[in-house]
RNA sequence: GAUCCCGUAGCUCAGCUGGCAGAGCAUCUGACUUUUAAUCAGAGGGUCCCAGGUUCGAGCCCUGGCGGGAUCACCA
């Protein structure tokens, strides 16, 4: 494959021949860090490593460091870069007469791009004007970059030229996240959050398991799957849209609390709060119900906010939250009556289809009950519900899996924490009557005929595990991502997930023959 | 899938009523041993997203397509 390349392109390739040509090996194997930028900021010290003007000499404070040259400033036989590291930048001088012979002239000053890796040695000063650097004594080249960065300028207040092109940031996020620090920091953040959640499963003697993604038959979600076929089975498999009829096998296999971390994968549009793969974290608890499960989610979820930012308050958009608990709790049909005046209980599904239109919603035929209040709720109650509040007791229609609630007829005891407007969790009591459950799904299998993409299958085998029992549970799935955007303060799902899914480009990152690899029978 | 907005140099963006495609940064050449959006002098760099159309002439107008964003639909 051959392309042909920018002027800048061609200057970088032929400063890696000329490097070669120098002795010089643009992709070195390895360096020694000590040092990474912010440590050496805090390890300098003012006493110690700078002259005290009373003739006595000043320690050296010797670090090693490597990173990516960021932008340059050469003023004849001396210059100044910053080097940026994982953990942020440093300041670089570099003179002519402290390198080898020839070195400063012929590699550094003409072979040496922005955007190139180094590693430098050498040891802390302050400069004339103030800014920690490190002066180098040993400069080794570590990777060549062959294509130009965009070049980001910033003062203390100002950024000029950032990267502004969503395409090009998700697209190439590995250059998105050289040259915005903070994306570096929303995936830290987000890395941490998973790690104080499963911190807090675990420390409550919860198993971490892995069921599996491409199942035979897909369930425990309202949602369409994607397919793919096992050649050697010659077998239409889907993947997992979630994980609940496994977890749930597992309670009743005698674990007593089991969790999963993992990516569900549903065939639906995308959107800023929709990327077709995504990852959930459910949870099942033997012995307990949703009440329980409530005062869960509100001390893990605060529990993450302090273990991420120190307190229990964010700010999240134009919004100030707070996870402190307890959360407010209203049941599900109260809640729509405190927003639009309408009662709901017990309403039919004629009543309900009048009110519907009253509001001003569309209804149609296919839409049953439970579809038309879940309409209203999605268009008059969720958008306003900003601080972390539990919505519960929702219709049977609705949540196939849950358990009847035991006291209010035609519910099931189910909740799902709403927060910034939008769904972050969705639990309940867990149907553990195999003859109910039985029921449901032919109901489901039901809708499936009458053409609902999303109905659940019958799944016999897991009908099967119910009927050996299984014990009074209480179960949980959490959005990770849109957690992690409350979390993050992101307004798009893409911005917290590293690789959103993109329509392929048509560019020159494909070989041609790609196009003619043979493809899966 | 629908609607609206966007697509010009490596990056950020101008481009008038349709009249020779521009700037800053980056790149290249030269000067400069504590600079910091380094500075100074000079130079090169374009499939104006793609394909048609209108026109003497299209980056600009029209049609279709591709890609992205936002909103909606779908969906948690």
């Amino acid at each position: 494959m051959s392309r042909i390349y920018t002027e800048q392109e061609q200057v970088r390739r032929e400063a890696r021949v000329r490097m070669e040509e120098e002795g010089v090996n643009p992709y070195a194997y390895s360096w020694d860090v000590s040092h990474h930028a912010t440590d050496v900021l805090a390890a300098f010290d003012e006493e110690k490593h700078v002259a005290d003007g009373e003739g006595e000499a000043p320690e050296k404070l010797t670090v090693s460091v490597a990173g990516r040259i960021m932008s340059r400033r050469i003023m004849g036989k001396a210059a100044f870069f910053h080097l940026q590291d994982e953990s942020g930048k440093i300041q670089i001088y570099v003179s002519r007469d402290d390198l080898p012979e020839g070195f400063y002239n012929t590699v550094f000053k003409k072979l040496l791009d922005i955007g190139d890796i180094v590693g430098i040695e050498g040891f802390v000063f302050r400069t004339r004007v103030g800014e920690i650097s490190i002066h180098t004594e040993k400069l080794q080249v570590l990777a060549k970059a062959l294509r130009p960065f965009p070049v980001v300028k910033e003062t203390g207040e100002q950024t000029w030229n950032e990267v502004t092109d969503k395409e090009f940031r998700y697209r190439q996020r590995y250059v998105d996240l050289v040259v915005h620090p903070e994306v570096r920091e929303t995936f830290r953040q987000r890395a941490r959050m998973i790690t104080a959640m499963r911190g807090f499963l675990d420390g409550r003697g919860y198993v971490e398991v892995e069921t599996p993604v491409l199942q035979p038959m897909y369930g425990g979600a309202a949602a369409r799957p994607f397919t793919t076929h096992h050649n050697a089975l010659d077998m239409k498999l889907y993947m997992r849209i979630a994980d609940e009829l496994y977890l749930k096998r597992l309670i009743v296999g005698g674990f007593d609390g089991v969790y999963e971390i993992s990516k569900d994968f549903r065939n639906e549009g995308l959107s800023r709060f929709h990327n077709p793969e995504f990852t959930m974290m459910e949870l099942y608890v033997a012995y307990k119900d949703y009440a329980w499960m409530m005062a869960l989610v509100e001390e893990l979820v605060e529990h993450l906010a302090i273990a991420l930012h120190g307190t229990t308050e964010l700010q999240v958009g134009e919004n100030r939250i707070s996870f402190q608990r307890p959360w407010r709790r209203l049941p599900l049909f109260d809640a729509i009556e405190e927003k639009t005046g309408e009662q709901l209980f017990g309403k039919t599904r004629d009543e309900l289809s009048v009110i519907g239109k009253r509001l001003g919603l569309e209804v149609d035929d296919s839409m049953g009950a439970g579809k038309i209040i879940d309409e209203i709720f999605g268009e008059f109650v969720e958008p306003h519900l900003i601080q972390p509040t539990f919505i519960t007791d929702y219709p049977v229609e609705l949540s196939p899996l849950a358990k009847k609630h035991r006291s209010k007829e035609g519910l099931v005891e189910r909740f799902e924490a709403i927060c910034n407007g939008k769904e972050i969790c969705n639990a309940f009591s867990e149907l553990n009557d195999p003859d109910d459950q039985r029921q449901r799904f032919e109901e489901q299998v039901r809708l499936g005929k009458r053409g609902d993409e999303e109905a659940m299958q019958l799944d016999e085998d897991y009908l099967r595990a119910l009927e050996y029992g299984m014990p009074p549970t209480a179960g949980l799935g959490v959005g990770v991502d849109r957690l992690a955007m409350l979390m993050t303060n992101a307004d798009s799902i893409r911005d917290v997930i590293l690789f959103p899914l993109l329509r392929p480009e048509a560019d020159d990152t494909r070989d041609q023959s790609a196009d003619d690899a043979p493809t899966q029978p």
